[in-house]
DNA sequence: GGACTTCCTAAGCGCTTGCTCACCTTCGGA
DNA sequence: TCCGAAGGTGAGCAAGCGCTTAGGAAGTCC
């Protein structure tokens, strides 16, 4: 699937590889780092440029702003993730097979890319207006896809789903929440959470037998 | 065990009453709504001061540093939290009643206490290093509620869990995730979340069909 | 060799930050 | 009436911030 150029990163490396140049690339994966460790906020322009062993006037050759490189790493993040759910979607199958490949494709997605998924989800708010105004309008597209599946199910008789909004909240919360906890010490691997979550989901929405 | 002396109001005033002087509530419940709103690192001292009505160094007479009162707002919410489910705990009934009743009252602490639990749950990572590993310790406390209730279930048949470790960390995933995305003007009410939540939970854990 | 382009650095500017300090006001008790 | 404690302010310090600028090294074309 990705391009491995390193083993066990947080997720920061090989998934970049369409950045260019290449010192812009490692000023980027510098601050996904960074921001994902510290928050946006506490990182400083400093930090990014030593990461990427570079001095703090080189981020300027490349990036407008330390705001430009948060924008970049949230669209390029939330265009991945809106991927990710649409090739699982389009999948052959009944719509709890779908649903299921959904679930487990962003939950992997969450856990392996831990680091990035962390500041494409909880610094959204630390986004020029604008820019903000653009990446909800993608994240409105991800809700899209959950709520499609939803109701397919409850079309065909698969689900039984009495308030179908509110459960594409809870079941896209649920796979988001695993940027916050996911460690890579930890005992599971992003596979694992993927199928434990996509069977939790499928209970949570199957019509009884 | 902690005083818990009032019934919250929806607002993040009420639920301070027991921090004295009034000047120092008025300190913390500005913190409260600052660093909800635009984290801790992008809070300024001046911001909080100001929001209570009082001059930048006023705010140094009643707390140390910035981090003390970070530390104190997650220090009484995490005391509140674990006596929420504490509470929901120790009541009568099956093991299914009792998961739902943790549930329901859980999230609907995150929802109406939105404001605090997005400090409380988000910016951990901000804590000084010392006062951090205090609060962790008292996150272990709240996942062992649920993870006894799950076991309890399990052993008297009632529930159909595998993985007790995973489920327990879904569980308390998809309450803690409802202070992030939880929004007043949304359609939903705190109550009506929780009972959704402890009914999608039930069906996560329940046995038989 | 000289001119141009690309990519980078050392130094530092103007501003904001967390926090301090000298001083003021209010007020209950002797 | 005077006193000391408690709770407040205006001014400002040292440090750190995002970002700029002047200039240099290296490669490329003529």
């Amino acid at each position: 699937m990705a391009t491995a150029e390193s083993v066990g990163d947080g997720g920061s490396g090989a998934a970049w590889a369409g950045v260019a140049p290449e010192a812009a690339r490692r000023l980027l994966v510098a601050a996904v780092d960074a921001f994902a460790e510290r928050g946006y906020h506490a990182t400083t322009t400093r930090d990014i440029a030593g990461r990427a062993g570079m001095s703090p006037a080189a981020l300027y050759i490349h990036y407008k702003t330390k705001e430009e490189l948060l924008h970049r790493i949230s669209r390029l993040g939330h265009d991945r993730a809106l991927d990710i759910l649409r090739r699982a979607e389009s999948g052959a199958g009944t719509s709890a097979e779908r649903l299921a490949e959904v679930v487990r494709a962003f939950v992997h997605w969450h856990a392996e890319q831990h680091t990035t998924a962390r500041v494409v989800q909880y610094e959204l708010d630390s986004l020029a207006p604008e820019h903000r105004a653009e990446i909800v309008a993608l994240r409105r597209q991800s809700d899209a896809v959950v709520r499609r599946i939803l109701e397919d199910g409850v079309r065909d008789g698969e689900f039984d789903v009495s308030d179908i909004g509110g459960t594409t909240l809870a079941v896209l919360s649920l796979c988001i929440d695993v940027a916050r906890w996911f460690n890579e010490e930890g005992s599971r691997s992003p596979d694992e959470v993927g199928d434990l979550y996509a069977g939790l989901v499928l209970r949570m929405v199957r019509a009884g037998a």
